[in-house]
DNA sequence: TGAGGCTATGTCGTACCGCGATATAGTGGT
DNA sequence: ACCACTATATCGCGGTACGACATAGCCTCA
């Protein structure tokens, strides 16, 4: 579906955004991406697992065990104050480096 | 500056578009990308030379040797058909992950 | 003459990361 | 019993940004 890159670059803050929302556990995150990119960002648990754990360490986000009622025990994400800072930076550089893009892909003036 | 990620995502579709518009060396791609984004494209030769390289392997591009002026001779490189088409399904993912994105944080921001 | 700076391209090593493969386990349907 | 879905975790491979380093031509100033 998407590049490597793009699906790298885009990762970190729509996993925040959700989570900017309230609490949510990680296979939840993925069906949530799933269904409101109509089935583009498909994420595998090879790649959201890990991030989970990086996000974690990095001390942007905080994880919660809690039983489910039906199922496997979920360990449930909230986002830290740390968290909403970093979301913040990253979707300002996203906007800067996409008006880049669109000043380059507008009219030829667009370079010197 | 930007993210390693977002440089990643960005890279190929800039030097492709710059591309687009006419050949090119690279330490010009270089200083064109810098001017363009008002100093926050910062790539290296360590970023730059290794990218051309794969894009010409990929057959996106191909080069011409051509003696300077004044210094050291260059790498000119001019797109290809099949280069144009990656670069048009690269504009499509960037712009299809941005409406995921914007959709994510709200429509006051799509007005900016 | 020569030292430093800008132009111009190249390679190497390190660190990081997406993701397929694999493992583990609870629940429910046939 | 078997399969599918839910839910989390780890490992290894391949790809890649980027700092460090190497090479070389040209120009300016002392």
């Amino acid at each position: 579906m998407f590049s490597k890159q793009l699906i790298a670059a885009s990762l970190q803050p729509i996993v925040l955004t959700i989570l900017s929302r309230g609490e949510a556990y990680g296979y939840d995150i993925m069906q949530r991406a799933l269904d409101l990119s109509d089935g583009k960002l498909v994420w595998t648990a090879g790649t959201l697992y890990p991030l989970m754990h990086r996000l974690e360490t990095k001390g942007f986000i905080s994880a919660i065990w809690r039983p489910s009622e039906a199922g496997p025990r979920r360990k449930y994400y909230r986002i830290t104050a740390k968290g909403r800072s970093v979301l913040e930076s990253d979707k300002s550089e996203w906007l800067s480096v996409h008006s880049i893009l669109i000043k380059l892909w507008g009219p030829e003036l667009a370079i010197g």
